[in-house]
DNA sequence: TTTTATTGTCTTTTTAAAAGACAATAAAAA
DNA sequence: TTTTTATTGTCTTTTAAAAAGACAATAAAA
């Protein structure tokens, strides 16, 4: 495990992305239980490497542990409290897994690296789940996607985090665009608002909807889908290509 | 100097503050210029001790390098880049220093700890010029308070934050009151307007600007304030005694 | 008593948001 | 072919909020 590496990681510095992820009407969060007995939950994290810089290192951290990529990733707090550190983690840990004793398969550096009080860098993202592609195989850990009002007990401070991830994905869900990265290159006006309802977590007027969103001025109309229901067809929509 | 404890801090690990300061309806930022040969200006900055939180430290940084306590410091972005580092500093402080070569005054502990790479914390917070004390005895750097539109290269990427910081403080200005911290515990509608003027940099207009003070619920009216001009006396207001 | 500068508050206007209304479909059912 | 159903796109109306305008009420000097 690269954690061995201690010299070209930077120490008692860690990052934890909070993944939000878009999937039939509902907003999720992706989980991963720590591949050992007892039940460690925790966000996707890692440390960062000397000779990258902290968004590089969300990204890979990311894509190591979840085999997410090119994905928005938004840097929105950074957690330093003094006592932030795995002594509880660790002991609930030797608790349930009296095999791993210190000194024993937990080298000496390794012990070191843990001991220590760490701040972490919260990152967060918004991803479709039908569109990812996540990467379980050769992982220590599996991957789950929670609802995010049915959050189990995470490790760390890590449910403090997704808190105050979400409350950050709210402020810049107009902003930043992102809830058209939900959907695919074309999508209609009701699938948009789906995203909108699922984030915010209450329903939108249609009309009201429709008319904020072109007059966002990011929107072109393509050509009407025809999806076989005895009802009118509604438009395609796009990204206007100038729009990064 | 207690950069030298190495293993009492973080290493790779600073913060930095941007304090803006309100004095005469104008908007200003603290700016230290360090005791060497040459321009070197900067933010006050400084390390982060084991035993204290990320919190912690930025108040006893602001306390150390400027006196100022008990300011309310708001973190607001996380600067991580990976070349980002004090080579170029540490370049043009020999050139205009040539008497600090390396292995000479700076020890090697020391030339070890700022030849690594730093990832830095923005703090940023508002104050009263006015009320606040300043205690530059005793600094090995001297301070001055800059017009914000006129600021001086900084080193680092010290410009940079301060913009960054001023768009935080922007935001939030409504939201933590800071506004309030600046004046006395009684003021008037008009010194309140002439703080926001001073931070949003536009005017505002008196009848509309009062209605959204008052409407905030927040305020206290209090008994007029007679001063001797021969105009009608405004009312002094403080917060409401229930408001943090 | 008049004048001047400023304050507090009202009304009017403008703009934006929310709600309501309805014609225009697309395809199934009659 | 016509009717019916469900949904969409776009209006209008209503409500609320922001901006602008108007003016009486001072406090003290002229």
């Amino acid at each position: 495990m690269r954690i061995y590496e201690a010299d070209e990681l930077i120490s008692q510095l860690s990052i934890d992305c909070t993944i939000f992820g878009y999937q039939e009407k509902r907003l999720k969060v992706l989980i991963s239980q720590l591949n050992f007995k007892g039940d460690f939950l925790a966000l996707p994290a890692g440390f960062v490497y000397q000779n990258e810089s902290i968004d590089q290192s969300a990204h890979r951290i990311l894509t190591e542990r979840t085999g997410l990529k090119e994905i928005y990733l938004q840097q929105f707090w950074v957690f330093g409290e003094k006592d932030r550190n795995y002594s509880k983690f660790m002991a609930q840990l030797f608790a349930f897994n009296p095999e791993l004793k210190p000194n024993d398969e937990m080298g000496n550096e390794r012990l070191t690296w843990f001991s220590k009080r760490f701040i972490s860098i919260g990152y967060y993202a918004l991803v479709d789940i039908n569109k990812v592609q996540l990467n379980k195989s050769g992982l220590d850990h599996s991957l789950e996607w929670y609802d995010f009002n049915e959050l189990p007990d995470l490790i760390f401070d890590h449910n403090e985090q997704t808190s105050k991830a979400y409350r950050a994905l709210q402020l810049n869900l107009d902003e930043n665009l992102l809830g058209f990265n939900l959907l695919p290159d074309k999508f209609t006006m009701k699938e948009i608002q789906q995203v909108y309802e699922a984030v915010y977590d209450r329903p939108f007027r249609r009309n009201n909807f429709q008319k904020k969103m072109l007059d966002l001025g990011v929107l072109e109309r393509l050509e009407k889908k025809y999806t076989g229901a005895n009802n009118k067809a509604p438009y395609f929509y796009r990204l206007k290509p100038s729009t990064p």
